[in-house]
DNA sequence: TTTGTTGTTCGCAAAATTACGAACAATATT
DNA sequence: AATATTGTTCGTAATTTTGCGAACAACAAA
């Protein structure tokens, strides 16, 4: 057993990784990039589930990094949150270009 | 209430970051990236958990698409799934650079 | 102060995830 | 045929995730 354990880099993008593994916080993710609004009311609207369960996703992609949220009463604002957006960009970009190019696995 | 409903897109995106989501998925997608081997015994060597767990994320791996493995007796030989790969580099590559760069959000 | 608007939190339930050891299956080797 | 090697599958347990409605909190307006 060579290391057995994780580095950060790839705690960090499984963390990124894990955010973005619903379709609920790809749209949106999406619709905040698009940044139409940045309400949670709007963003309710735009999904076809309970504001609470809304409210649940949206605390994660907050966990993540992804976004930040700012009370603005009455409303809330969310927002993509840009260093970390960059980062994970970098980061996948980094991880799939991380691949070997000859044929050397020989698998059909 | 717009849309209700997610796309193909982002149901496929979020299968993809799903599979990620874990560091250990992240280690053996990057340790088949490397391609110092490909065989389940090698995979398991690098990881400090049980068999049976590697075999199950091995599993989720597949249904994924972004691996597969053959056997070769009395071995299993698992690869990246090229194209999947690059399908999956394609769709994280759109979904980061889909990002208004003015300054419309108001957020600090 | 009462009412309305906007979101969050709570409590709960169902389902999925993660992990393990033991048992098993498939194939070589002796 | 008996044995050894390599991985998968089974059964189980603990934890996390997903989702909802109801209750609540914070603030503005009437």
């Amino acid at each position: 057993m060579s290391n057995k354990e994780y580095n950060i880099n790839q705690e960090q993008l499984a963390r990124f990784a894990k955010a973005m593994g619903h379709p609920t916080r790809i749209a949106i993710l999406q619709f905040l990039a698009k940044q139409t609004t940045c309400y949670f009311g709007d963003i309710n609207e735009e999904l076809p589930i309970a504001k609470a369960t809304v409210s649940q996703h949206l605390k994660e992609l907050k966990n993540s990094g992804l976004i930040h949220g700012e009370v603005e009463p009455p409303k809330v604002r969310y927002c993509i949150n840009r260093e970390m957006w960059d980062m994970a960009c970098t980061m996948f970009k980094d991880f799939f270009a991380n691949i070997q190019h000859n044929d050397s696995c020989d698998c059909k």
